[in-house]
DNA sequence: TAAATATTTAACCCATTCTTAATATTGATT
DNA sequence: AATCAATATTAAGAATGGGTTAAATATTTA
């Protein structure tokens, strides 16, 4: 996604603040929106379904803490990022802007540099939950080396590490034989020498906890995975 | 970024040191500034803004402390890290270094693969810094890292340094496993041997004062903070 | 400087995980 | 079908690795 495709509604009762950090903003190549109060800020947020938003805190008509609560309601809202935009000091409006459901909060004044880094951090967050790791689907079963967890249809089954690797090794090529001396070298590592029967073992425990009929042995190479 | 677009001052007044440290860094692909003394340091560094500045201690004409503390007082540098360059047993000087501003030293000799990845260590902090924005929001616990306030619910919770910082790595990314050598990297930094318990104590008080059920181990991998 | 607090170490325990070994079964080959 | 090598199964024991605690150090604070 460039900057260009990119959504922040900018809402301050100051002109002045619009802008120079609308300016500011815009140098960066990201899609300012203004709005001037709270009420502005949930029709506008409603109209464009901004990715950021930075809410003046104290305005007119309506306070950014009201706003927020009402942009939260907004499903199509869920995924944008809502900050608030206070005078360093007004401790207040944190606890309660966090209570509204904000992501954070920026305090004024603020270099347009660090206001910059800042807004990247927050869209990076974004970004992030976007992108998915390290996630292996086959058949009805999800891996997910990155938070260790198997996900078989509805129920999440708990692996042990060697099981573990080495469902997840075979299952990043369902079809293909793996052989047993790859799967040494791969799930133990090629300094460890385990006996000959240790891949069984490992391989009955997966077909005790994931099902029989998914673990197929070719017998004198090894294993495969199949859906 | 790129190592290419990482800037390194590496100052010493040892030829040899310059062309062996030097050589090593560029080949990692950074982009070396060499400088023989804490003048050179003071004006190379107003010049190229670098991202991590090595500075030898003991140097004719102005010394590393020296340099450091003028270096620190150039706003544009407030990002950089300055770490010194100091032979093993030259104590005092960490300590005085600390008070000019340094971030870290790095003892002399020392093999180019440690010192890389001291070197890689060091930016990695660099790019947290870029990085994380300041607050965390995990289910009802708010992680605000610029006041290091811990709030779950309605209460504030209090947690000393180390624990604070466990839990906001973990908490930056809940679900995400964290290995125990990336916890020990990155809480307590890679020169920093501690025993093997160390981890678990910390992970205990925090049980004990977020609450057990956030944290679940993953045997032989690490832990992971879970909502 | 003393007192309080934070951090690390060390010792021990316990549970889980891994491996082995002994025996049973399978399947390819003749 | 007999044979034989490879794999399956099982249970037991070994090894690993985390949990817990209290005491020893370090560090911070008053």
């Amino acid at each position: 996604m460039k900057n260009k495709d990119i959504k922040i509604l900018l809402v301050d009762d100051e002109p002045d603040i619009l802008e120079i950090v609308g300016y500011n903003l815009s140098n960066e190549g990201y899609h300012v929106i203004t709005g001037a109060n709270g009420v502005e800020a949930v029709k506008l947020g409603k109209k464009h379904k901004p990715h950021l938003v930075i809410l003046d805190v104290m305005m007119p008509e309506m306070d950014g803490i009201e706003a927020c609560e009402l942009l939260r309601k907004n499903p199509d809202l869920s995924d944008t990022i809502i900050t608030f935009f206070t005078a360093r000091g007004e401790d207040y409006s944190q606890v309660a802007g966090f209570d509204a459901g904000a992501d954070d909060y920026i305090t004024k004044p603020i270099k347009p540099k660090v206001l910059i880094s800042k807004v990247k951090a927050l869209l990076r967050r974004l970004k992030e939950k976007e992108e998915s790791s390290e996630i292996i689907k086959v058949g009805n079963i999800i891996i997910n080396r990155e938070e260790y967890k198997i996900v078989k249809g509805k129920e999440e089954i708990v692996l042990p590490r060697k099981e573990f690797e080495l469902l997840s090794l075979l299952a990043s090529k369902p079809g293909k034989v793996f052989k047993r001396e790859d799967i040494l070298d791969r799930v133990w590592g090629n300094e460890v020498v385990v006996g000959g029967r240790t891949i069984d073992v490992h391989i009955r425990k997966l077909r005790e906890k994931i099902g029989d009929e998914s673990f197929k042995t070719i017998k004198g190479v090894g294993y495969k995975f199949v859906i």
